[in-house]
DNA sequence: ATAATTTTGTGATGTTAATCACATTTCTTA
DNA sequence: TAAGAAATGTGATTAACATCACAAAATTAT
């Protein structure tokens, strides 16, 4: 249902969600990469990467939120909540022919495609390049071990929590927000049934913690959000 | 307790458990691997890494099992058990000065010590290297995705399952095996207490499904024990 | 705008597995 | 080999949530 604008070669040296680890390629290397890459323009739900189809492109998002999910024995489960700018789907793309997990576009988003030949390439001939890629994939791996612990080991009330100071400390940075996500989505990030959320939001707001007009946000009392993230 | 024993400068073109990632470097930089590493014995028990140390080295393991664990909220959780040849905490050497988890020895292990520098060294040196390095990464990732999207979903007989499906196929390649670790452990493996633990193995003997003599374990019917992995 | 669909709120009930308690067995080590 | 420590077995009780059921609200499509 969703029209892509598609703009060809953007110059990457103007762009300015360019990512870091690739300031240092020389003049040479950011021409291949303005040669071989194509910025399109996605709405909310749609699909960016899906699940079972093969890998074709490295994607680097520009703008925008997107949600990491895969599934499960029985569910969805939402592995994460990503926002601009970043690579998007590296371990998918690289560590298997076919991708092993889904992102989809939270809201209006601008992906830069670009080919895999020419990434291999650029990998190949900056070694400074490489080692950012390296540590980044790194610091992703180190974080899912954290977050999956956290997930299985805190209380519903403890990881619901930490999903408002998520969005409120990093993805957008205010303690007014609108939530990105529906209440079964929330669960899914969770490991929990909507109407555990659902209950548990309203037991929030009740206790004066938090303001919630539909899918707006506010958060009123971060310091008892903190203590129950540690608390359970 | 421990006492390891040290071997300096170990040849790495005639180690038989050399990574295959290593295969394709030169002469000149495998004799610069072979002059920057020491191999060192383990037992059951040492700590390789210890979460909240320095990392300081990059660690290959030649021979053994290891288990990778994290402190999260409220208890210790195995990440995974792991066994050689293999690259150890690669994650936490180059995604924080500072490891993120620990890694353990479940049996006698030999392990390669190798210089920070010299490993850096190699993957500048080395496209194909790197790329290998990158390609393990991915797939670390996608497995660790994978794995947290059953614990959480599956219930504990299908976890339980799981874990005696993979000592089986993955790490002892025969249906009889003697159990690496305590039934606590199995427990911190699938995020649930030894107690249930306990109940459910004798449960799965008295099924029929594997019999137990103290740690040693035979898996007797495993098409069952793959429709509990299955359905719970 | 209005119908259709999706999302959310909330009560009642049931299940899984945690926790507590304590006995028993197995492993360590002095 | 005996004593101490660690690991395991098993019952009783309880807590956290899932699930079911249905109503109400909000969003989207026609």
């Amino acid at each position: 249902m969703s029209k892509y604008s598609i703009n060809m070669n953007q110059d990457c040296r103007l762009c300015p969600f360019v990512s870091t680890a690739i300031e240092k390629l020389s003049d040479c290397q950011m021409q291949q990469l303005t040669d071989n890459h194509i910025v399109v323009s996605f709405k909310k739900g749609d699909p960016i990467i899906k699940q079972g189809t093969y890998s074709t492109n490295v994607i680097f998002l520009r703008s925008g939120l997107v949600k990491v999910h895969i599934t499960g024995p029985y569910s969805e489960q939402i592995v994460k909540i990503s926002k601009a700018p970043q690579y998007l789907g590296l371990p998918t793309t690289f560590g298997d022919a076919v991708n092993q997990y889904s992102i989809t576009a939270l809201d209006n988003c601008e992906l830069c495609f670009i080919d895999n030949t020419t990434f291999r390439q650029l990998l190949k001939e900056s070694e400074h390049f490489s080692y950012q890629i390296i540590q980044s994939l790194c610091r992703y791996e180190i974080e899912s071990f954290r977050r999956c612990a956290n997930r299985t080991q805190k209380l519903t009330r403890g990881n619901l929590a930490d999903v408002l100071l998520d969005f409120a400390n990093n993805i957008f940075q205010s303690d007014v927000f609108t939530i990105p996500i529906s209440q079964v989505e929330i669960g899914n990030l969770i490991d929990t049934s909507r109407e555990s959320v659902s209950r548990m939001l309203s037991e929030f707001e009740k206790d004066g913690i938090i303001r919630m007009t539909g899918k707006q946000m506010e958060i009123i009392n971060k310091k008892s959000l903190e203590l129950i993230s540690q608390n359970g």
